[in-house]
DNA sequence: ATGCGGTCAAGTGA
DNA sequence: TTCACTTGACCGCA
């Protein structure tokens, strides 16, 4: 496990955004950047910083808890080798009424956006300038709930865009690992890279991060309280 | 129409 | 406690 390298680089780049010019061209800071930590391997570009400070982030997960609507369990079975398995976790789906998303072969309506949710929405577009029109939610209700190896590359997303993975609650393990160094005969050593998710973090995936990469949130058995994982994505429109 | 590649979670042993 | 590995029916796509 090799933690990824914070190269302190794009801080002009960064500060462009959370500024403006003024009559005589000089630069005014109009929000102080927030510090911005690069992770970066081969075919792997992400962005790691704290979108909300803990106190905030504190009322965001209560207002969560309390206002998210998650899916039955009925809903999210999965069959794997022959049975059928609750999914470790709970999900949730809000975002613009006329997309559609397919997630393991079933297809969901979102619900409309809540407040809390638009909240977070705005705030991650203030921070990335991208506007998101979907968000999948997955509550891991201890170290015990996980989520396996998977990419995020469902066809309905926009091609390219990124995806914006805002945490709250317990702060657990995030892995990445590349396609080409998974399982026994893989073709390739290439080292997983793992990250620890804050309360209040906001993890940027861009691309081609999710075309080579896998990631997973592993169990932790020392982890006793709740997370929630928000990630908003880019869907299109058309759909049959 | 058909074949193929990729997927998911749980249980086991190191 | 963590991790690697094994297990197959089903779906989407070419």
């Amino acid at each position: 496990m090799a933690a990824a390298e914070p190269p302190e680089q794009r801080a002009a780049a960064a500060a462009a955004r959370f500024s403006d010019r003024d009559r005589d061209g000089g630069v005014v800071p109009v929000l102080p950047p927030p510090p911005c930590r690069q992770i970066r391997g081969q075919g792997l570009s992400c962005e790691y910083r704290l979108l909300f400070g803990p106190a905030e982030a504190d009322g965001v997960l209560r207002r969560l808890e309390r206002e998210v609507r998650y899916l039955p369990d009925e809903r999210t079975k999965l069959h794997v080798f022959g049975k059928w398995h609750s999914i470790p976790r709970r999900q949730a789906v809000y975002g613009d009424p006329e997309l559609r998303y397919t997630y393991s072969g079933v297809t969901f309506s979102p619900e409309p956006w809540i407040p809390v949710l638009d909240h977070i929405r705005e705030r991650v577009a203030s921070v990335t300038g991208h506007n998101f029109n979907f968000v999948l939610i997955n509550r891991y209700k201890d170290g015990l709930d996980h989520i396996g190896e998977h990419r995020d590359d469902e066809k309905e997303l926009v091609p390219r865009s990124p995806i914006a993975s805002v945490s709250f609650g317990a702060c657990r393990d995030f892995v990445f690992r590349h396609c080409e160094s998974r399982g026994k005969n893989a073709k390739r050593h290439i080292e997983p890279v793992t990250l620890q998710l804050a309360h209040g973090s906001l993890l940027l995936m861009k691309y081609p991060t999710n075309v080579y990469w896998y990631h997973s949130l592993p169990v932790r058995k020392r982890v006793l309280s709740p997370r929630i994982n928000l990630t908003f994505r880019k869907v299109m429109a058309i759909d049959k």
